[in-house]
DNA sequence: CACACGTGGCC
DNA sequence: TGGCCAAGTGT
């Protein structure tokens, strides 16, 4: 292995630094966390644009910005505050984490973000390259920030394959720029998603093209090499949208909430479901028509009496997880209702310990729960099922 | 090291 | 439609 030094010299990673600051400087993307930075929006920030594009971050960004707006007003949120605001953006766990990184902050740190890497690195949901970017960004700290972007500028500079994480965070720390740690590192991600990009990159426009030992053999396009992954398995699941009308007709949903802690959508909200073995028609009834008679067992109805209605075919939603391809089967059942008052909003009687919880939803209520977006698709085709009758 | 963990955009 | 990929982390 080429040991860092002995590759460029000294007047060529002086220029490297320069010609990367340099093209930053002049594009100067205009960002909302670089209007003005705190450490809380560039922790924010960060954690928010892991494995997520900026495009898509920006707007929940502003908007977290303004219902948490400090380590303290997040801290003393509730989960299920923190959780909505993250809805639609993605790997949840990430939310969870950085609520909990907020209380930590406040509990051991008297509410100042620590600018030691090993101190950051240590809050939950910051890893290597998270603890690099908010230490060099926010704190000037030199160190450096190590993500896909800058994994593939390296491959490619060094001609490497399959660059180990060691390698690459020795790289990227003799390259890091002692004045402006903060900028280089965002600079050098940015050549990455703009330039040095993994199909096409335009290396005619790259100021570091002069240095690129995998464009001088002109296998750029195949650096970094892809890591080849099994396609996910395809699974399916039948679902009860199970309506009825509560107090003055209001129109309520029995919606499930998932174990609060570890595994996929914790904590989330959804209608409540059943894994199937076979997608058939038949498969999809029986386990709906065995998840409503277990509500009416468990008394969700209360004293009502009487049947649902047959449930309703509603469009089957395809959804892709990274790593499993779900096929929701949902079914739109109508109860004779009333909801009865006492179990209007209240707690699952039926919740003993499991972490899940059951509950009468309002329509209106629905907007404020962390749902996942598969389960919005599935409720909105419900809801327009449901307007232009009268049930 | 391998896998779980969401979603949206692009080709 | 399907595969790839994105400012990764936790286990």
């Amino acid at each position: 292995m080429t040991l860092p030094q002995n590759h460029w010299s000294r007047e060529e990673v002086d220029e490297i630094r320069s010609r990367l600051l340099e093209g930053f400087d002049e594009r100067n993307r205009s960002l909302p966390w670089r209007e003005e930075p705190t450490p809380y929006r560039i922790l924010v920030s960060e954690v928010m644009s892991q494995q997520t594009r900026l495009e898509t971050v920006i707007p929940y960004y502003l908007r977290w910005l303004e219902r948490f707006p400090d380590f303290s007003t997040l801290a003393r949120a509730s989960q299920e505050e923190v959780l909505s605001s993250w809805q639609g953006l993605g790997y949840y766990s990430r939310a969870r984490n950085l609520h909990e990184a907020a209380r930590e902050v406040e509990a051991r740190y008297d509410g100042e973000l620590p600018q030691e890497p090993e101190a950051l690195r240590s809050l939950p949901g910051v890893g290597p390259y998270t603890a690099g970017a908010v230490a060099s960004i926010a704190f000037g700290v030199v160190i450096p920030a190590v993500d896909g972007n800058v994994r593939r500028v390296l491959a490619r500079l060094l001609d490497d394959p399959s660059p180990t994480p060691a390698r690459l965070r020795d790289w990227a720390g003799l390259l890091v720029d002692p004045a402006r740690p903060g900028d280089f590192n965002q600079a050098l991600m940015e050549l990455g998603s703009s330039v040095c990009t993994p199909r096409s990159p335009e290396c005619g426009s790259c100021p570091l093209a002069k240095f690129c030992a995998g464009r001088a053999r002109g296998r750029q396009e195949e650096l970094p090499r892809p890591r080849r992954r099994p396609s996910p398995p395809h699974l399916h699941e039948a679902v009860a949208v199970v309506t009825a009308r509560g107090t003055g007709g209001l129109l309520r949903v029995l919606l499930r909430r998932r174990p609060p802690s570890g595994g996929l959508l914790a904590g989330m909200w959804e209608c409540p479901g059943v894994e199937l073995e076979s997608s058939e028609r038949v498969a999809v009834e029986s386990a709906v028509s065995h998840l409503v008679t277990r509500f009416v067992a468990e008394g969700w109805m209360g004293e009502a009496q009487g049947d649902p209605r047959d449930p309703m075919v509603l469009t089957t939603v395809d959804h892709s997880f990274s790593h499993r391809k779900m096929s929701y089967h949902p079914r739109l059942v109508r109860m004779p209702g009333p909801v009865p008052t006492s179990l209007e909003g209240g707690e699952d009687p039926t919740d003993r310990g499991t972490g899940t919880a059951l509950r009468w939803v309002a329509e209106r209520e629905m907007a404020e729960l962390p749902i996942p977006v598969a389960q919005r698709k599935i409720l909105d085709a419900a809801m327009a099922r449901l307007r232009p009758e009268d049930c």
